[in-house]
DNA sequence: TATGAATGAGCATTCATTCAT
DNA sequence: CATGAATGAATGCTCATTCAT
């Protein structure tokens, strides 16, 4: 069945909600939040200025409904829904595969950019917390302690250990974007990385 | 021999400088550097807006002063000066604690979030880089190096595990400011903290 | 004759202005004109804000179009009509009975405030004298020539005093929006404001 | 002594201020608050629209010092300081040639536009009944009641006759404005308007 | 005709920068 | 050099008006 005059006009508006966001995601990376202007990302959105206080009702609005929606879905956490299920160097490579993937894409990878607007914003910072760091710590630390229990990994403290292993994979982004094109975090070959930080988590840099 | 009329006058401008820089990292790492007013950082320099003009010559200028005269001369770097000297867990827990005293000013925490500023200014990327991160790195590398021919180390690619564990440093820090005071990162003593990293580092998570 | 499907229409666009202009002079009367919004409008009249615009040309032609329609029918100009056939004590009171009421209902006396937009705009300055102001003080100058003539009335300046004693009524219903519910104006017994003014306008406050 | 530069700086600020109060009533009155922009006040004030921010914090502030400066120190109110110590006829002399100066400066009458502004501003509608409305009406109160004991005047109720004649001045001012240049408020001769207003406020309009 | 999303001109407000004192 | 009032460009937001459906 055709979808009815109304079921059009709400996709319309969902799409047209989602140009929006795609602009404002793409400036609020680039600039800041505070350098961004409506003007910036209705321009990139392709409507009018005005246009975006239909859909939103102020820029701040328009920021955290970018963070929820670009942060929170992201498919990083989906990993770790089926962590249990694979051996754990499947696993690894899966998870720096990911990463090594966004870092790649350099527009993506701006997006980390918008963490300062996070961080200064509390409203935001408690999003964040709650929809992406809680559960991403938590599925973590469950993952370390059944493979303590099945013997793969040693008995750690789960909660330091996940902030240890989480921190490096968001400050190796960081040192990636500071570095630029020569940071030998792009100019390694992608399965020697893998293997390099794999082998490091694994068993550490000490002298066996 | 008392200082000349000249020397004294050069010595309060240098005085007045610092003043503002001071007032300056103070405000920019709180409101970060756009929503941060030369009034701002004049009332807590105690001085009148227009008089910043008189030693920087636009705000921006300001920031990439801040950056240049806090940034570089991070104590940090200074860890790295007398690494060979000691035997590694000393230095490891040297680093730790550095940065576990960092992280418990607040004041200073913030102080990351100018790194999203740094990051978008190509100038103050290309400051950063030159001057912080890459000598870190190449301290770092060569460190790991050593400790290797010494046979304290495994052999390892230096430059991603220097860029491993620097990021491992950093992302704990961002964290640490996201989950605020309620992190385990905060909460746990700072023994056990140090303690769990360098196992970590040294031994992996891996069952031996 | 039933009436034909033209003149149906023709019934229902009027009763869609009239639904139209009673929306706008509620929300004119609260908000004044610049502050009040088609879409206020809209909404009160239960249409879109678009629809105005097939009835109006634009927001201050409503405007116009609501002095006309409603200052210009208002039931005070009425009373004057039989004026003559009453003695002047009957008259007064219902004049008086008739403001009273009048104040009483305070989305009414809200009205007023249209007054000031009245006075801005030299268009509806001339329909507001024309229309109302005109017939009103003509209307009373007669009555008073009436009166005098038959000796019920000593002979005044029908002009000047008309306008005295219009804008009595006037400036009370000022006063008594000024001073709210605590004003002797709302206060005091309806029969006793009425005997009291109309001692005054007979009598004057002299000593006899 | 010379004013101390301290001293001339604040003259000089202050001065500043009633530059923008002046032109903001002018402005205000003509176009009303909604109407009026920063930009119309900065322009015959003189300066920088960003100015007025330097001593007014919003444009609704600078509406409330406008209402405070201008309505309230009134020299109307001064009039009835001395009521007490002339005669009956000289004092309403007095009031009612004040009120018909006022009428003839078409610059002033507009001032009693912001009236409405004042009757939809709670907080205005405080300030003007406190500081002008309240003030006034309670000295024609006791006025009314001296002139009464000392027998010039019949016992009234002062509450209502005073509510009567100050809307009575108010209204005639307003009718006036509407009526325009030929209203006969304009155009009857200054000495008979006074004459015939004074003579229906002691005797009315009753045959005797 | 009715709708309501899109438009963009208009405006209050902020703040980096200048400059007369 | 220090000051802080003046400046005016920049920007978020509002809302009358239009027009495709």
């Amino acid at each position: 069945m055709a979808p009815s005059r109304e079921e059009r006009k709400k996709s319309i508006t969902a799409m047209r909600k989602q140009q929006i966001l795609d602009a404002a995601l793409a400036v609020f990376s680039e600039k800041g939040f505070d350098r961004a202007t409506n003007e910036d990302i209705a321009q990139i959105a392709g409507i009018a200025p005005g246009t975006i206080y239909n859909y939103f009702p102020s820029k701040r609005e328009l920021l955290i409904a970018v963070v929820r929606t670009f942060l929170v879905t992201e498919p990083f956490i989906d990993l770790f829904e089926h962590a249990g299920e694979t051996d754990y160097p499947t696993f690894l490579s899966s998870v720096l595969r990911n990463r090594v993937d966004f870092m790649e894409h350099s527009d993506k990878t701006r997006m980390i950019l918008l963490m300062t607007e996070i961080l200064r914003d509390p409203e935001l910072k408690e999003i964040y917390d709650l929809q992406v760091v809680k559960p991403l710590m938590s599925k973590m630390e469950k993952y370390l302690e059944n493979k303590a229990a099945e013997g793969e990994f040693r008995p750690v403290n789960p909660h330091i250990i996940t902030r240890a292993l989480g921190g490096m994979v968001l400050g190796m982004l960081i040192l990636a974007l500071i570095e630029g094109e020569n940071s030998p975090l792009r100019k390694t070959p992608r399965r020697d990385l893998e293997t390099e930080i794999a082998e490091l988590v694994m068993t550490g840099i000490g002298y066996r």
